[in-house]
DNA sequence: GACGATCTACTAGTATTCTAGTATTGCCTC
DNA sequence: GAGGCAATACTAGAATACTAGTAGATCGTC
């Protein structure tokens, strides 16, 4: 259960998660890039091959669903961030991202309330 | 200039990044999986096509440097997963860092306190 | 019941990734 | 200078990603 994405199957999965089950004319509205009906269906088949989403039948359509959720997507994928190009530190990871991610000072000030809370209800 | 890499050629950068300017045989020694001289050899190649290292001769061997920064890969992979799975927010990955990929209370500390002089340094 | 619209199934082709083998070149040593 | 070692150049093949076309089924409408 690898839960990796390519490209393209992200485009998917997040219209899935957006919009909840939907038919493959309703996740090809959902994207962006402008590709033909059947490229969709194509994906959608792969990605259930892979077990990242699944179909219910619907009248003559098919109504497809995530299998992976978003914050199991997200866990990964940073997982696999922290790993690969920060060293494995989480830490340097959101160095990075207050000092070169352009931040707001309203974000950043959230931010330590937020630590400031996880911090202090752990004692 | 993408400046992205595939599974392998992060592993192969990395030890550029790690060791520095480096020949064939010591890339191969730096990686954790076992794969063939030539293997590695086509790997730097292919990346060389894509601009993302450079050799210089050196004797009859060919001395291999990284032309992609660790910083720049760094924020384009950051830029890249907050698009693609936090929705364009910085601060819902940093949410989902502090509260998901167990940071012990020193680093949320130190997080705290490096948001405190960045927002105290910009006043 | 014929027509058109819509849907899935199957097929297909290009590009890329990943791996590694064979061929060739050049250097060192005896 | 012959032999071997070490390096690169070229070739190759399987797997996957991405795209889309054609075929066939089904439904509603006139």
């Amino acid at each position: 259960m690898a839960t990796m994405f390519t490209d393209r199957e992200l485009d998917i999965i997040n219209v899935l998660w957006e919009r909840g089950a939907s038919t493959v004319a309703e996740v090809r509205d959902g994207l962006e890039d402008r590709l033909a009906y059947t490229t969709v269906l194509s994906l959608l088949r792969t990605m259930e091959e892979k077990g990242q989403v699944a179909h219910v039948e619907e009248g003559r359509a098919y109504r497809y669903h995530a299998l992976v959720g978003r914050g199991e997507a997200r866990v990964t994928a940073l997982e696999r961030l922290t790993r690969t190009l920060f060293g494995g530190s989480s830490e340097r990871l959101l160095t990075h991202l207050v000092s070169d991610q352009g931040l707001t000072e309203a974000e950043m000030e959230r931010m330590k309330r937020m630590l400031e809370e996880r911090l202090g209800g752990e004692r």
